[in-house]
DNA sequence: AAAGATTGAAGAATCAATCTTG
DNA sequence: CAAGATTGATTCTTCAATCTTT
């Protein structure tokens, strides 16, 4: 793997016993998948240590996240919620259960469809994300400051359209 | 956000819900974060929809290849698995522990040094990664066929430069 | 039926504590 | 004591089945 004065990292290594194997393959796709996945992993273990000072996981925050976006009355819909972090019915389910129980949110029925729920922010639950957030923005930032501003509107731009493509054109 | 041309995805829709809650923050950093988590999560969607049709789990698959590319013997530690796929040491035991059950692969107490195990690939296990990895690479491709093949090399390079900074150095 | 949400079983990860060998 | 690996408790996710409302 020629990568010619940039150092190399754990894919490349794992690129170069694989290029054998499979000779004349493009292994381009291949090492794009490994370096997404282990980048995902290490913002997330980052973002979790630095939560953790503050008793929170960084799903919780995204929730809480997700219904101060809502703007007033901070309250949405689980199916809205899915949408917005991409998880299974049941994982919202329980995810919001969990928020329920450390008083950050409530559940009421829609009034004007019996089936849809609404999850609402409590004032804890404001007053909680408010805390934090400075401190989740500070751990992205900290976390890519390797990477030059511009590097990172680029790696933006290309993520981007790959994001069209596997969840689709945004709803609307 | 001006995307200018592209279309936008989800990312850009949660930002610009973000931006009047934090005038003036540059936000290429959390859009980034965003954009990694989103597009790994898609990635591993895919692929184990893709393998489940084979009855194996995108981690067994890994820890298969892990044990292929170490060569003939293919065998390695857990030790080495660890620094592999980035997780703790008590994940590597009970996908070991999974994959031991499964007959794929088996352990032994290195002699020359007996606190190391040493995990062994079966010939079970050495065919049943054949038989798919073809699969998966098909499955990689074909993901990130949305974007063409400089973009995705020119992601690489981006990308080797963060993980560089978040895994530290290549060993040895 | 279809849409929205919940439940329960099974699988897997983290973290801290423990065991064995050097 | 340090290194390597395992264990157990807890937490979270997926998947399929179920329940309620439209």
């Amino acid at each position: 793997v020629a990568t010619d004065g940039q150092p190399r990292d754990r894919v490349d290594v794992i690129m170069d016993d694989i290029a054998p194997l499979m000779p004349g393959a493009d292994l381009t796709a291949k090492a794009l998948c490994h370096r997404l996945r282990r980048v995902a992993h290490q913002v997330e273990i980052h973002l979790r240590r630095e939560l953790a000072t503050f008793d929170i996981e960084p799903w919780e925050l995204e929730l809480l996240a997700c219904l101060r976006r809502a703007g007033p009355p901070y309250q949405t819909t689980p199916s809205s919620l899915q949408d917005s972090m991409q998880l299974t019915t049941g994982a919202i389910t329980k995810r919001v259960t969990t928020l329920e129980r450390r008083g950050w949110v409530f559940r009421t029925i829609d009034p004007s469809d019996r089936r849809q729920v609404l999850v609402c922010l409590t004032d804890d639950g404001e007053k909680r994300a408010m805390d934090v957030f400075g401190t989740k923005t500070e751990t992205e930032a900290r976390v890519l400051a390797g990477l030059e501003h511009g590097t990172q509107q680029r790696l933006n731009d290309d993520l981007r359209l790959l994001l069209v493509q596997l969840e689709g054109p945004v709803p609307e």
